[in-house]
DNA sequence: AACTCGGGGAA
DNA sequence: TTCCCAGAGTT
């Protein structure tokens, strides 16, 4: 039996019951394609649903805002991936008559659609044969092929391409797709994979090599930047705050904060207050308090955010004060979210 | 080719 | 802690 057949006769024992399982409708499909990216399935799904719920059909999702969309993103990361959502669905609403394109090659063309998600959108909703090629799909060719190429090298990236599209048997792409990456993230699991009930174990090139923990290879490490943050969450005397929408380049694009304060060293009391008073133009009437005892450290995969928040009651009235209630409307990093609940259980 | 972009779950 | 998740865009 073919590698191909055997993913197939897996995937039918084995899939999970996943609501864009059911579907060829290419919004939902692309939808879930773009959630699912670098996301585990079981973070993803609620996620997905909230989406549907709230966006049936592309229209819905090109009339939002781009708050809503990012508010029904907060707490998903890489919101890139919410921005490009919403330009993608006016861009199909207003230049494709509101039709998703139906091959690999025009929908490589959307943004936030790359070779993965072009590929996952062409075989599930148009069957044409283009293999997909996620984390999931290197781990399993890598493993059952023996290769030693590490997944993140551009020879790495252009040889497994290939690979799958030979292996990858051309009359059910649409389950053998979902198949292998089911497989992958069930059966040939990153750590401690169970092969002794794989129905691949035969043909396993790792597993008689005895290179299963090894395999895939994969290089480059992230180094992880570290920044301080020291936010200033002011509170008017009618308990209204600031917040302000990160502009430009780097984390976080268009979300809501705290004013920020960032700087080379963590800054203690007396320089918070000392750059406070030029803010508001020599005005000392203001107490100033440490929210959190110890940092708050806020893990990215690439920056360590280390982070006090400043509790700053004012006697002045803010003129475009928000209050505690409304905050809640704002899309906020979860940094920022979960201060604001924990603030305001402790706070009043 | 290297860097940037989140957050969370599992071992 | 470390790894990695149905990756893509930018430099």
């Amino acid at each position: 039996m073919s590698f191909s057949q055997k993913i197939l006769n897996w995937y039918s024992e084995n899939k999970r019951s996943l609501p864009w399982r059911s579907t060829r409708d290419p919004y939902k499909i692309w939808l879930s394609e773009i959630i699912l990216q670098q996301t585990r399935v079981v973070q993803g799904e609620p996620y997905y649903l909230k989406f549907i719920e709230n966006f049936p059909n592309v229209q819905d999702l090109a009339n939002a805002s781009e708050e809503r969309v990012l508010k029904l993103w907060q707490g998903l990361g890489y919101y890139s991936r919410a921005r490009n959502l919403h330009a993608t669905a006016k861009i199909v609403v207003n230049e494709y008559d509101g039709r998703f394109p139906n091959s690999y090659n025009e929908l490589l063309k959307l943004k936030g659609v790359g070779d993965y998600t072009a590929s996952a959108i062409a075989s599930i909703c148009f069957d044409e044969p283009q293999p997909v090629v996620d984390g999931n799909v290197y781990r399993v060719l890598a493993r059952h092929f023996g290769v030693a190429i590490p997944i993140n090298s551009t020879k790495g990236i252009k040889y497994f391409k290939r690979l799958a599209t030979e292996v990858m048997g051309r009359k059910n792409i649409r389950d053998y797709n979902q198949g292998i990456m089911e497989f992958g993230a069930i059966q040939c699991a990153p750590k401690k994979p169970y092969c002794l009930l794989c129905p691949l174990n035969e043909s396993c090139v790792a597993l008689e090599k005895n290179l299963v923990q090894t395999l895939p290879i994969k290089e480059n490490k992230t180094k992880v930047r570290k920044r301080n943050f020291n936010y200033l969450v002011w509170l008017d005397p009618n308990n209204k705050t600031i917040l302000n929408q990160r502009r430009g380049k780097g984390i976080w694009q268009n979300l809501w904060e705290f004013p920020l304060l960032e700087s080379e060293n963590q800054l203690n009391e007396k320089e918070v207050r000392k750059e406070l008073k030029e803010m508001v133009s020599g005005d000392d009437s203001f107490r100033l308090l440490s929210y959190n005892e110890s940092l708050i450290v806020h893990k990215l995969s690439h920056q360590h955010l280390y982070t006090r928040f400043w509790i700053i009651e004012s006697n002045v009235e803010l003129e475009n004060g928000i209050s505690l209630e409304d905050l809640d409307s704002y899309p906020v990093p979860v940094l920022i979210s979960d201060f604001i609940k924990a603030f305001k259980n402790s706070y009043f």
